[in-house]
DNA sequence: ATAAACATATCGGGCGCCCAATATAATCAT
DNA sequence: ATGATTATATTGGGCGCCCGATATGTTTAT
């Protein structure tokens, strides 16, 4: 989509970051969120290759508690986001 | 972002179904709109080949007229269309 | 301790998005 | 008719999405 100027460029990523802004999940939990919505979970070979990319893009970090581990924003995915919300509202006006 | 079952799996291709069904549109007064939108309008290279997908799925059909060609959903366009507005409003509850 | 279950992670391959560059076709201005 | 403009179209290359297959690490059950 090129969602936005920095390093979050396609839908994927937009998701993530949505779902992780309302509420720090883990990759499993994240794959479940958004299969819920799309109607189909992605598999381990999406979601964590994308989670991979944001985290090396300074969008999200992580804490491991045990086996999994607790994703949420940084800053600076934050105001990604932010930025990302007013393209894509722009994008898709009068799509609902 | 695999939007349907049916042939239009990118947001490009939704995007330019949901446009074409709000007003029938040549090639570059369609990459305008999506200028428009997005902040940047796409290329050639960009457009065309999504439109020429879109024909042969048989989701658009075109007419030329003079140097133009003015393009319009299908009846499977707008089906597919419906469905795809469906699976969108549903993965992005809540982003608005 | 061993197995089962769960979560995370990587790899190869297919496909869509996207652009720059290039080409072709139709129209318009002179 | 010649050139400029506008619209359409293709190609090559980079990158993201996506899956199936495979591997690794952690916890839980037995």
């Amino acid at each position: 989509m090129g969602t936005c100027c920095c390093d979050m460029r396609g839908m994927l990523s937009f998701l993530i970051l949505f779902l992780l802004s309302k509420k720090p999940m883990h990759g499993q939990e994240l794959a479940e969120e958004i299969g819920k919505r799309k109607g189909e979970k992605p598999s381990p070979g999406t979601i964590y290759p994308a989670l991979k990319a944001l985290r090396e893009a300074g969008l999200i970090k992580e804490k491991r508690s045990g086996k999994i581990k607790i994703y949420e924003l940084t800053k600076d995915g934050k105001l990604g986001l932010e930025e990302a919300k007013r393209q894509f509202c722009r994008t898709f006006t009068d799509v609902f």
